[in-house]
RNA sequence: GUGAGUGUAGCUCAAUUGGUUAGAGCACUCGGUUGUGGUCCGAGCGGUUGCCGGUUCAACCCCGGUCACUCACCCCA
């Protein structure tokens, strides 16, 4: 079939005409990426999960600026670490501060404590963060220049319980998330035993020298403690020999990692003791953690982890005896997790009925339809800016709703309105008056026998999502202030329960 | 920073060893008459084949450069 040539032609000329290089797409930049309408549900899920964990155990929100001065990582994170060295996004304002972009949450947070002193609030202060990160690394899979992190802190407390439960609720997470997860564990003592157990491992692998990788060799001088990950052949049977951490602990430090070991023992946590675990910034001392899936042993990239960082609040200039510790969880390899496995997760955004109007009149008396639908927290989505019937329905239909309520001409006469069931596309007439009360009572109906969401599944005690929703929607509540927006979900807001009711398939 | 691979429509992919006007499915828009979606049928929209240059009568295809993406290393969430 040939082409009007004409229209074509005309469209190049015009296209000559733009100018050079206006027509040049502008990308997003390197390794940061858009989340969209249609992605939103994931970190939702992701988010809304933890803030349930997070309020089960006592931590309250704290959000700090994504930019500090760089002063606060170069002496929090470690001077040496590849963070600071080569991955952090840092310039010079136009008042000649030297800030960055945070590459991790932590320090930020320990900065905020010493700066609203915190130390005079009854310890441990117990706080919890979400939100974007900064590395200039080079991308690879779930590895990301702007990616996003979620953690907890537990500061001023050096008891062993609090790692524990640090390791505990980062697990809790993962698995009310229906991610199984398996915990490597190790301490890596006190800045004192560490040195001690530095200088043996270099003194036992510079007798194996000849044996191992080139990296290797480097990191025999730069970071003793990286051998031990070293995938090469060669190194792994160097390792065979080597010196162990645990061995080298001094007596406080063994005392308390025995202590971690027995609570996560008691707590029934799959945990194995990985003495090759070594986590990249200098603030960590005696129990560090990673989770990784259980589903994947091989190329493994831990989801989270983190640790005890005793001296961090000291570094950062504040008193010297604040012990703390905390967990990081990166939230693009969780929902990257949540996409490999297909774990269905509530969308927030997917609509119960759907509202169609014909004719000025019935379409007024629509709009304030729906208005009412929503004060009940029915989910309810319209397209009063269309006109025919047609078009209204082909969009519910994409919208996958349950139910279309149709008033037309004639029905706004009657003083009636259309029920339809979208499945099978059987119409009822309704005494409009009485039609929220029939549209609760028909979607009540699809929760019975539909049930339960992967969150329902997974979190202990947790009235059933579907009660909630009922009991919610039939209590006329106006829902104006809830704000929806990402990393504020309210989770005991009517919507957001009534989320739980449109996951099913995953049950 | 190092190494490898890949760039064709919004998405997933075709295009015979370099040869007419670069195709298909999905998606999107409009039809198949009156107030009814999904399925079906028809039509339409959508590409200077990432960009720049070179070789050739002729380049989506070959060569060089560049950019982007992907994967791996380093390291990390």
């Amino acid at each position: 079939m040939p082409r009007p040539r004409k229209i074509k032609d005309e469209k190049e000329q015009s296209k000559e005409k733009r100018p050079r290089g206006a027509k040049k797409e502008i990308n997003s930049v390197t390794g940061m990426r858009d989340i969209l309408p249609q992605d939103q549900k994931y970190w939702q899920a992701v988010i809304r999960t933890v803030e349930k964990v997070a309020l089960d155990y006592g931590f309250g929100r704290i959000d700090t600026p994504i930019l500090e001065l760089a002063e606060v990582f170069n002496r929090g994170v470690g001077k040496q670490t590849d963070i600071i060295e080569k991955e952090m996004f840092s310039f010079i304002d136009q008042g000649g501060d030297n800030l960055a972009l945070r590459p991790e949450g932590t320090a930020p947070i320990i900065r905020s404590y010493i700066q609203h002193g915190m130390l005079n609030q009854s310890q441990p202060v117990k706080l919890f963060y979400v939100g974007p990160m900064f590395r200039h690394d080079r991308p690879q899979s779930g590895r990301y220049r702007q990616f996003y992190q979620l953690g907890f802190e537990a500061i001023g407390e050096d008891n062993p319980t609090l790692d524990a439960q640090m390791i505990l609720m980062g697990y809790n997470c993962l698995n009310d998330l229906g991610i199984e997860a398996i915990i490597q564990v190790n301490s890596i003592g006190c800045p004192t035993c560490r040195e001690e157990y530095k200088k043996a491992l270099v003194k036992y692998y510079k007798t194996k020298v000849k044996g191992l990788c080139e990296s290797c060799k480097n990191r025999l001088n730069k970071n003793p403690l990286r051998l031990l990950d070293c995938k090469e052949e060669g190194c792994q049977e160097a390792k065979e020999g080597a010196p162990q951490i645990l061995d080298y602990l001094d007596d406080d430090c063994k005392k308390h990692f025995m202590k971690v070991l027995e609570y996560l023992d008691e707590l029934d946590l799959p945990y194995a003791l990985n003495p090759t675990i070594v986590r990249g910034l200098d603030y960590y001392n005696k129990t560090i953690f990673e989770f990784w899936s259980a589903d994947d042993s091989e190329g493994r990239v831990a989801l989270g982890g983190g640790g005890r960082y005793d001296g961090l609040v000291a570094l950062l200039g504040g008193r010297d005896d604040v012990p703390s510790c905390g967990l990081a969880l990166g939230i693009d390899r969780i929902v990257a997790k949540l996409r490999e496995k297909d774990i269905k997760v509530p969308d927030p955004t997917q609509p119960d009925v759907f509202v169609a109007q014909l004719g000025e009149a019935a379409k007024k008396k629509a709009m304030t339809l729906y208005e009412r639908l929503r004060k009940k927290n029915i989910k309810v989505s319209q397209a009063f800016y269309k006109d025919g019937l047609k078009p209204q329905l082909e969009l519910a239909n994409k919208l996958k709703v349950k139910f279309t309520l149709i008033l037309g001409q004639k029905e706004f006469g009657e003083g009636t309105i259309i029920l339809r069931d979208m499945e099978g596309g059987i119409q009822e007439i309704i005494d409009f008056n009485k039609i929220e009360t029939e549209v609760i009572k028909r979607l009540e109906k699809y929760q019975d026998q539909e049930g339960i969401t992967v969150l329902e599944e997974n979190s202990d005690g947790e009235p059933a999502a579907a009660k909630k929703y009922k009991r919610e929607a039939a209590t006329d509540r106006d829902t104006s202030e809830n704000d929806q927006s990402s990393f504020n979900y309210k989770d005991d807001s009517p919507e957001t329960a009534g989320d739980d009711y449109f996951d099913n398939a995953g049950g």
